[in-house]
DNA sequence: TGTACATCAGTGAACGCGCGTTCACTGATGTAC
DNA sequence: TGTACATCAGTGAACGCGCGTTCACTGATGTAC
């Protein structure tokens, strides 16, 4: 979740062949649709529309329906996980110590939801989980996945600050590794209905101060 | 949002006039269909079928497919206050320190979302949040009133803790209540992505040791 | 440098299906006198 | 208690539209010799 974060690396759009950019296109028209009000609700034909091409133009780049989604969501998760990886880098490279690492990690990734909510619609995890019986085994295999990736990587982390700082709550690591997730999921969720789009950030500096709690620092 | 924890009131059922029932039936399987994949992609078609009326009989008891959503919603919210004034009382029933009753609240509260995953397939406020065009301007409204309505309803209780209690942490108290929604909105997207459906209570746990930290006690 | 062929990135027309919605009608139940 | 009428809770057939998908074709670009 908070698989919603990722942004677009528009570099070099101009070196690449005409086909990848018109695909790239439509899976951005996508993405926005799609988080906005759902996969049924976005037709193929809006889509090429906006993208300027005919609707067989459209199945030139992908086999179907359900293969769009399939490579929108490879795209997003791709993109995310290495936007956390480099988030990452970063704050260790700050901070040898885990536990400080890992609040430097969240101070960026608190500013990274900060824009997020300006720049994006929604989260497309949360898209897709919510209408999770639109889409095809494949898609729903990747979303389950990838949650589950970044489940691990935020637990991980997390046994690395448990075995230097006693935990000062009654909590599983695992559930404070999916707290990373819930904040940006549910914080999202929250911007959107309400309006109010700096509540996401909100949420994470909250999540970000239990977190420092939990290890009393 | 937690507004997805209401339960079916289904007491004398018998006794209600026929065609009330009918109408009940019809959004009990709207609400699943909705919630598993989304408004667009539930076919009016597939509803009357399963509820063993022709495509016409919907029309008797729906305006048009809007109408069904607004209703559903209306239906929704309403449950969801009704159970959540219901547990306020009963918490503050047992104790008259607000900061022990909202605490003994968010017991309640977790038990309720404990089951919650068992018997429903997500929140219908998420799901509405998610497809948020494919509904009309009527349903937009009433989602978010519903949402603000539940931000307040937190927000005065912990002000009212406030006043007796000093703030171990530096949060504002909007963004406190505001963590209640957003655990369950976020806790219901874990549980249904990954499928592990104890997450959500797990979360509603962590939530309550957060309050609880938050005013020291 | 020129020609032959292959691949790329599409076009345009057509398809059948399912969807939301309408309309004229109906049989069962409730109410007034 | 019986009859007249109204309302309730639907039915069945038909509508037009838009959707995802297919298919035969094409003009531009790239590559081999």
């Amino acid at each position: 979740m908070d698989g919603c974060l990722a942004t677009k690396t528009a570099q070099e759009v101009h070196l690449r062949p005409k086909g990848a950019r018109t695909r790239e296109r439509i899976l951005d028209l996508a993405y926005d649709a799609i988080v906005e009000k759902g996969f049924a609700a976005t037709s193929i034909e809006e889509l090429v529309e906006a993208a300027g091409i005919s609707r067989s133009g459209f199945f030139y780049h992908f086999k179907d329906k359900s293969d769009l989604a399939r490579q929108l969501l490879q795209r997003f998760v791709a993109e995310l996980e290495q936007q956390l990886d480099e988030m990452e880098r970063r704050a260790r490279e700050l901070h040898e110590d885990p536990l400080h690492a890992f609040l430097i990690f969240l101070k960026l990734y608190e500013e990274m939801v900060g824009d997020f909510m300006a720049r994006h619609p929604g989260c497309l995890v949360a898209a897709v989980t919510y209408q999770d019986r639109s889409f095809d085994p494949v898609v729903r295999a990747l979303n389950r996945d990838a949650v589950l990736y970044r489940r691990g990587r935020f637990l991980a982390w997390l046994e690395e600050i448990a075995a230097l700082y006693p935990l000062r709550i009654k909590v599983d690591l695992v559930d404070l590794a999916d707290h990373v997730n819930v904040t940006a999921d549910g914080g999202i969720i929250l911007s959107k209905a309400t309006g109010d789009l700096a509540a996401l950030r909100r949420q994470a500096a909250l999540m970000r101060e239990t977190i420092r709690l939990a290890f009393g620092a």
